[in-house]
DNA sequence: ATGAATGCAAAGGTTTTGCACCCCC
DNA sequence: GGGGGTGCAAAACCTTTGCATTCAT
């Protein structure tokens, strides 16, 4: 186990603390080689665009959202349209840029009735089907870490998309 | 461990199969009685068109969306205004009725720059800092879970909210 | 030149808000 | 009568789409 980072500090502590800003550098050139690569298997074409748009999202500590991301990059480069920044993402995820992080698949916060009785969820990606699960030794190792790492735990989601037997 | 239900079939399967009718009777009074309970504690009012709301909520196989559920209240109580049912979705939270489940706390994608190496996160309640972790012996159990129940998984979010030691 | 990429504006969908009216206590 | 609750409409957001134009190769 390990902690690999932690971020989202206020939104402005990292703005530019000329400490590692070579260490940005070298981040952002490594992505837009990535980019670049993607490009040129993929026969599409380069872009200025897309490269003011990947320099932005270095500039985050990891994680963001499309909103904060639309607005960082239309301060610092007024003339991209929304559009093209929403356009990018898919592409960045397919170079192996980006990753969904977090979120539930579509947007939509799913509500249940409930007691409160914890319980997490298997979704089936063939059928959409919604299982429910308790596993008492995946909370128990979940326990065991958390309070290793000095947190106390609230509350927790815990998602799992599979295909199911059942699949057509 | 068990699987507790599971849901969200074809939209209209369950739109009234006579069968359970009284079973979904005394669900509808369960959470009505709870509705009531928290409506008198909390010095709120009595209202018609909660009730009417909560009624179409028991009517999902337990996982609904907001957009879902809204549909399904103006059909069968077309005079019910849309903020009214976003307005009781809180209170039926509060009253121990609801609770959010599967999404994220706020409903916006989280995106991270990433190689795809998998790992989960902890979402400090104090400060919102993101920690990521990744722990095998969760991992593990979750794969026997998963195929013990003849899934094969695909992908997976777990996010633990807590309180973090330097928490103000 | 050809197809990809873009900006703009408009549309779509979800959720929130302002406000006058209504209802419960 | 007073404050909570409601419906309506408008606004606020977030995201997507259509289209004419620009850009890369």
């Amino acid at each position: 186990m390990k902690v690999l980072s932690c971020g989202r500090q206020a939104p402005d502590t990292q703005t530019s603390g000329a400490a590692n800003a070579a260490q940005r550098k070298k981040a952002t050139s490594h992505w837009a080689g990535k980019l670049a690569e993607h490009i040129r298997e993929q026969d599409l074409n380069h872009s200025r665009s897309r490269e003011d748009i990947l320099q932005q999202i270095v500039d985050f500590d990891r994680h963001f959202t499309l909103p904060e991301l639309l607005k960082k990059v239309q301060e610092k480069f007024p003339s991209i349209g929304s559009a093209t920044v929403y356009r990018s993402i898919p592409l960045f995820v397919a170079a192996g840029i980006l990753q969904e992080s977090l979120a539930d698949q579509d947007k939509l916060s799913v509500y249940e009735l409930g007691e409160g009785a914890h319980h997490d969820h298997i979704v089936c990606l063939k059928c959409g089907t919604i299982f429910e699960f308790h596993d008492e030794s995946i909370e128990v190792a979940q326990e065991k870490l958390i309070s290793k790492l000095g947190f106390k735990a609230v509350r927790h989601h815990h998602v799992i998309y599979a295909d199911c037997l059942k699949a057509r």
